[in-house]
Formats: C-alpha cells, structure tokens, sequence
DNA sequence: CAGCCATATTAACGCCGTTAACTAAAATTT
DNA sequence: AAATTTTAGTTAACGGCGTTAATATGGCTG
C-alpha cells in the first residue's frame, strides 16, 4: 500500500501548490486577476486537473478564507496560554489580527471579499470563524462577565473597530503610511480594551 | 442649433441610463454579475455603444464611485447648513453614512471595493472623496481647534468606526439584525463624537 | 498480449471586456 | 436634386474566463 500512500501525499502536494499559486498571483496582481487556468499554467498542468481538487473556483476561495479564519485561531490559541491577564490578551490578540492583515493581505482580502476578491459561499456558516468568534467572547467574558448578548455586542464593536482601522489604514496608505496607522490601531485597540472594564 | 441640444439631452438620458441600469443590476444580483453586455441589452442597445458614453468598465464604476462621494458631500453641506452645534452636527453625518451605505449597498460598495465591486482606479486620487474629507476635517477642528495632523488623525478614526461597523453589520446582517447594528451604530458614534472635546 | 483504470490532455460551450469592420440613415455640400 | 461626408448603430472578431465532455496515454492486471 506505500504507492497508494506517496500518491495521497502528492495528491496532497499538488492541492496545497494550487491553494499557494492562487495567493501568489492574488498578491502579486491582484484578486481579480487569479484565474483556474492562470494557477494550472504555474503548477504545469493544463486546467481541468484543478476541479480535481475543488469542483469550483469558489470552493476554491472559500477553502483559502476557512484557512486564514484557522490560521487566525491557531494564534488566538497560543496566545490564550501566553498570557493570563485578559486585559493583556484581548490587546495581543488585536495587535495580531494587524499583523495578519498586513503581513497576509490577500488572505485578509478573499475573507472579507475586499479588492475584487469574490467569494460567494456565505461567511457567516464558516465553522472556523464561529471558533474564532467563541475564543474572542470568552476572553471578553472573563473579565465582563455579563449576559451573551452584551459579550456579543461588545465583540462586535471590537471586531468592527479592528476591522474599520485595518482596512481604512490599508485605503489610504499612499496618503497615510502604514506606520501611522498602526500606531494609532494600537492606541485605539488599547483604548477600547481598557474601556471594557 | 436646437437639434444640438435635443440630441446633447438624449445623450445625457442615455448616459444616466447605463449608470443606474448597472447598479439596478448590482442590487439585484451583485457586482459580479454586472457586464457590459448585460446593461446594453437591459437599455436595448448594443454592447459597444456603451464605449461611446464610458471609455471601459473601469471607468464606469470609477463614475459610479464619485457619484457615491458627491451624494455624501451633498448631504453633509445640507446638514451644515442644518445644524450649528459642531457635536450635533457630526453625529447627523454619521447617521447619513449609515442610512446610506443601508439604503444604497451597491453604491457603498463600489465606493470601497466590496463584494464583487472591483474598481481599479485609485480611490485615493479621487477628488470627490477630497472634498468630504475637508468637510468633515472642518467640522471636527471647529470643536477641537488643534493641528491638523491630530484632526487627520481623528478624521480617520471617524471614519474607520463608521466604516468598520457599517461592513460588519452588513456581514453579520443573518445573524444579528440590521436594527441591532444600526442601534450599535448609533451610541458608538455618539459616544465617538462625545469623546472629542 | 489484450483489456482496464487512472491521469491528464485537448476541444468545446457560453460567457466576458474590448476593438475593428461594416451598414444604413441623416446631414451637409456642391 | 445629386453627391459626399458624418453620424449612429450594428455584427464579427480576439483573447480570456469558468466549466464540462470527449479523448488520449501510460501503467497495472488477467
């Protein structure tokens, strides 16, 4: 059975290649530019062999942002255990969820369907960013503890508040560099974490 | 020369045609979905005419986006007009994006890349957005006379939270009615604007 | 060797944005 | 009034897109 095993592990090669090509292209020119044919010339096949792997360009997509709401969990997790003050917590979580979208923002696009990135499965039947929301409302808990629909709203005020800064700062970032945005993310993600208490 | 003019307003009729016959489209079935073809069939003409009006696509949602920024600069110039208190007057505005981006999604989201909506000309070069910048830089120093790094700064903290809670409550509009987020909405920008003097 | 399955390719369909070539009618000039 | 140009609009075409069907090619088993 070891040809049936090295060909799953190719198989699983060749579908994390494609998974990588399309943020590549998306990085270097654009969401709207990344198409199936485009990601099959630069793995060298021809594009059919793409819908072995996802019976859609959308499947594709979607794949791609369940992957950074993972990516984003995994680092709630570990920080989770680095740091026992929630006040302390809740502000690193912020300052990584900045790094992420700079550091990553093609990832960041296809989540939000930002800058031609247009996935039309429903984001918000994603299972991982129901993690993602559940590890963010129980820090919140901890230290307000009061009813779930306070924790919701006020998880909600802070994802917006993250979420406007991040892609305002990245709009404007020919006129306001990326520098004087973080500056004032983090001052601003401090603030509100501060005025939770 | 009456001829001229007939035909000049013929043409502007055309002209207005094209543009809300894409955002009919957009509302009705995303961005993605709108095509050239598609609008000329809809105002029975075909596909190339709509070259004679728009030089590409791209400038058609380029126009479509400004149309967006002037509708705003309009509103807010009424509602300086409207109110004199600084603090009152700023809150109006905010209330305006809302019902705006609420009232007008397809707009909303050309204006900033959104959904589908793919507009590749530099949104920061565009001279309508310039003047509702000023507008409300204005009205922020009025109350806060500081200089005018600190009001850019707090302009694009305005901007950010009406902007972040604005895509959020979209996002999120299935799982937590729109209601809930405009009320959100509406004390986080009052406290926004309290929090300024 | 013949037959079969997996793997991959080419060909095709109906879209897309965009441009060139063309046609018919209207306006202008002679 | 006839000839010519200008205008307004069309069809046809190019290359590219997502996607699917038909087809080829190689290695395995009988």
């Amino acid at each position: 059975m070891e040809v049936v095993e090295r060909k799953q592990r190719t198989r699983e090669q060749t579908r994390a290649g494609i998974l990588q090509t399309a943020k590549d292209i998306a990085r270097r020119e654009g969401w709207q530019a990344v198409s199936i044919r485009k990601i099959a010339d630069a793995i060298d096949y021809s594009a059919p062999v793409v819908y072995d792997y996802f019976d859609s360009k959308d499947i594709l997509l979607d794949e791609i942002r369940n992957d950074g709401f993972r990516y984003l969990r995994a680092e709630y997790e570990r920080l989770v255990k680095l740091y026992r003050d929630p006040e302390k917590l809740l502000y690193e979580i912020s300052l990584i969820q900045w790094q992420f979208a700079i550091q990553q923002p093609e990832m960041y696009q296809v989540m939000y369907n930002l800058n031609g990135a247009n996935c039309l499965a429903p984001i918000e039947e994603s299972t991982e960013i129901k993690s993602v929301t559940d590890i963010v409302c129980r820090i919140i808990f901890t230290f307000i503890p009061k009813s779930a629909e306070s924790i919701r709203r006020l998880y909600f005020e802070w994802w917006a508040t993250s979420h406007g800064l991040i892609t305002l700062g990245a709009l404007l970032r020919h006129q306001q560099p990326l520098e004087s945005s973080e500056q004032i993310y983090r001052e601003t993600m401090r603030r509100f974490v501060r005025g939770l208490k």
